[in-house]
DNA sequence: CAGTGTAAATAAACGCCGTTTATTTCTAAG
DNA sequence: CTTAGAAATAAACGGCGTTTATTTACACTG
């Protein structure tokens, strides 16, 4: 029955997802720090402490929000990951990054909202956000993993031996996540994250286009240039 | 008469920086989007429209702070190109990037200043900051112009032909700013740009450190590994 | 069908914010 | 000693997140 009553007038989890609609179009227009209650109930035409019937405060807005946009991402990575499954690893790897890049190009406020400024009054309760921000990339890890025991995946020189401060702390990070591989590939794949993810920032801020042109070529162009850096095809 | 007058009470030119100071110190408290006039003024003892004395808004003194940082940068950079001017071309490589780094790292708030989300109702300057944003990468173009010209840097077999899209849009470039170098070099810079800024994002956010703990050790061993793959010694 | 419980919306208020205006303070020059 | 003018202030405007108290409007009950 309260499911009936609530779906009344605010029409319950209907009403909470338009807010949230309204939330990212305002994040949109004015920056992930530039979102307002007052402005989210004025686009809605309602008055801002109607949204407290939905969410206790502006933090718990931005938390789901930001499960949305980890969640959003991780499911484009999958559905990339899925849709070539069973094609050459190089193929994976491409599909796997251009999803990344394509979502965070077609949502750069929630790409920047996970991954950009932290939001200034805002606190993210990290025991729900570290397990969403480790799926997106769950494919990548297991593509790298296998496709090493395969033996299409060569480790360069540079990767062979790497210094002890990093050991060490690959060691203790393999046994907390209980994912088996050799060090050098977490750090490959560090490394491979850090290009792709730095790509991304610079062509988001309109630091690549000046020099390059479009970003997606020079995005295509690294990530194949680092799978030939390790011999995936 | 007017400087005179001005060393008054305000102390002129000295209030101005203080300004600056506290207001660095505020973003650092409260992340860039958090600096506030009120706030500014309440950590000096003075009134908020008292600040409209030495900036007329609070956008002004936002630019003044990002042309601090860019300069900050620069000088950085330039400072550790400085001091290893007549070694191999790897120390001059490593030197600057570590030096980009450890300003970022030492200086957060101004590094997320110029380079990360934008503050929510502030639009820059561009005719300003442009030129600004260039300098703190000069020495890292000539010097790898002139390793490549000195036959100590080889481009590798993937950067040797660029797709159409960049090879136009890099041509354009090289007509405005009428610097002269190989077309895979300007993209060589741009992936090396991109490596170095996303570790350092990576780093500054957390993402790095429970994989490979020391940031500086995974840091280091990237730019290594980036001039290996170019043969750089 | 009237009465009641309750979810959801509102109005009003509090202390923040940037900014503008008018006023006061204080120093230095004449 | 007077006065010009820079620099600080007080007061106010509208907007912000949030809380409190109140009203609205619906669904169920008797």
């Amino acid at each position: 029955m309260a499911r009936a009553v609530r779906a009344a007038r605010g029409n319950g989890a209907a009403t909470a997802n338009q807010i949230k609609v309204t939330a990212r179009a305002q994040m949109a227009a004015h920056g992930t720090a530039g979102l307002s209650l007052r402005g989210i109930a004025r686009a809605m035409a309602i008055t801002a402490p109607a949204i407290y019937n939905y969410f206790p405060s502006l933090d718990d807005l931005i938390t789901a929000l930001i499960i949305d946009a980890f969640t959003s991402l991780a499911e484009a990575t999958e559905a990339a990951e899925a849709a070539v499954r069973n094609q050459p690893p190089f193929d994976r790897m491409m599909a796997i990054c251009l999803a990344y890049r394509q979502w965070a190009i077609s949502h750069p406020t929630d790409f920047l909202l996970i991954y950009g400024n932290p939001i200034p009054g805002y606190q993210a309760p990290e025991e729900l956000t570290i397990p969403l921000a480790r799926r997106p990339f769950l494919g990548l890890f297991h593509l790298f993993a296998s496709t090493f025991e395969a033996g299409t995946l060569q480790i360069p020189p540079s990767y062979q031996d790497l210094p002890d401060e990093m050991s060490t702390a690959i060691a203790a990070w393999k046994r907390s996540s209980a994912i088996e591989m050799p060090d050098a590939l977490v750090v490959l794949l560090m490394s491979g994250w850090a290009r792709v993810h730095g790509a991304i920032m610079l062509e988001m801020f309109h630091h690549l286009q000046p020099l390059v042109g479009d970003g997606e070529a020079f995005f295509v162009h690294e990530v194949t240039a680092f799978a030939a850096q390790l011999g995936v095809r």
